[in-house]
DNA sequence: TAGGCCATCTGGTCCT
DNA sequence: AGGACCAGATGGCCTA
């Protein structure tokens, strides 16, 4: 993109132009949180105006002075700036960028909207713009997958559909947030691990993952997002409104910890450990969009789905009772193959 | 210091 | 004409 001359000289960053922000934004602004553009361009701005007569009605044809090399320019000729034109500009610039402010500022206030209801929401670790928008794509299709057939998911290939395409920060306060190790659910996503990277049965990241099963006790290091306490994450303020799926929630978030900022993402209160099923079970992530289905059926007999998925009627036929063999199955683990139990029959089954 | 992320400015395009 | 939307450019901040 080039410029003109003269609109070099309309990049302004001025104190009017502060008075058009909103309160929140001359705030940001005073906290040294602004932007690009040209602070220092006033000067060459107010050269240009002394440079300029001050006939508003003066509407000049271009410059005859190109020379004789230089080929004619098409298109509408070049009005010269008059000082009343230039201040028009200006103040039409300085609108313009105040709605533009604006625009993103909503278009971010929505990003964060997402970023509560979509999993592993937090005030401090925050996901970025990309992230979020990929998680919540991801988050989505997992669910729909839900609908569509009416299957609970196997906690390991909706963590994978979760993961699916996410950076390797994002997928570890994912983890985080699933008190797993992402590298027992995610092996196609880390092909190549870097070398400084722990062998998996490795000593553990303090702090990161506090699941700690035998044999995978690795976290991958990834601060900021690595720093999170995962058990924090679980925390479940009651009452709080975690959108329609929080119903599946009830009763089944344990949380040892403390409060971790609220709110928190609704669905991934997915605790525990995974069974071997994964083994046999998992599908590959690289290939999820065609493939991906969820492993843990549940008999399409007669209890109905849960309100907050399948409606008030709670009488989606395809809902029934939830079978949960082969979910469970971590050795000496049964307080967690109880809490799986609990969550999933809380999904399934009308609270 | 490089790279990622972000906020902002800016000009172009389309629409009302 | 003016607003919404978009994409490119720019510079600040932060982290590895």
């Amino acid at each position: 993109m080039t410029r003109s001359v003269l609109e070099e000289q309309m990049s302004v960053e001025s104190d009017e132009q502060q008075e058009l922000c909103s309160p929140a934004e001359r705030e940001r602004s005073a906290e040294g949180v602004t932007g690009g553009g040209g602070e220092e361009e006033e000067d060459r701005f107010h050269h240009l105006e002394e440079d300029e007569d001050d006939d508003e009605e003066e509407e000049e044809e271009e410059e005859e002075e190109d020379g004789e090399n230089k080929p004619k320019r098409r298109g509408p000729k070049k009005k010269k700036m008059t000082k009343a034109r230039l201040q028009r500009f200006k103040i039409r610039r300085m609108k313009a960028n105040a709605r533009e402010r604006n625009r993103m500022h909503g278009l971010n206030d929505a990003l964060e909207s997402l970023r509560k209801v979509v999993p592993c929401y937090s005030k401090t670790q925050k996901l970025s713009k990309i992230e979020t928008l990929r998680l919540a794509k991801n988050y989505i299709w997992a669910l729909s997958e839900i609908l569509r057939s009416g299957k609970a998911p196997d906690l390991m290939s909706f963590v994978q559909a979760l993961c699916k395409g996410l950076s390797q920060p994002t997928t570890n306060l994912v983890a985080g947030c699933l008190q797993l190790n992402p590298r027992t659910f995610l092996p196609e996503q880390t092909p190549d691990l870097p070398a400084h990277l722990p062998p998996v049965g490795a000593s553990s990241y303090p702090g990161h993952f506090p699941y700690q099963s035998p044999g995978l006790t690795a976290g991958l290091p990834s601060p900021p997002y690595g720093t999170m306490d995962p058990s924090h994450i679980f925390h479940q303020v009651k009452g709080q409104p975690y959108g329609p799926l929080e119903p599946f929630f009830d009763g089944v978030l344990v949380s040892d910890g403390p409060a971790f900022d609220p709110p928190l993402s609704p669905p991934l209160s997915i605790n525990g450990n995974f069974s071997s099923s994964f083994k046999h079970e998992a599908v590959a992530a690289t290939d999820y969009d065609k493939s991906f289905s969820f492993s843990v059926h549940y008999g399409g007999g007669g209890a109905g789905g849960h309100p907050a998925i399948y409606g008030s009627g709670g009488s989606n036929p395809r809902c029934g009772d939830l079978q949960v063999d082969g979910l469970m199955g971590f050795d000496g683990h049964s307080h967690h193959e109880r809490l799986m139990n609990a969550q999933l029959n809380a999904i399934f089954h009308d609270s």
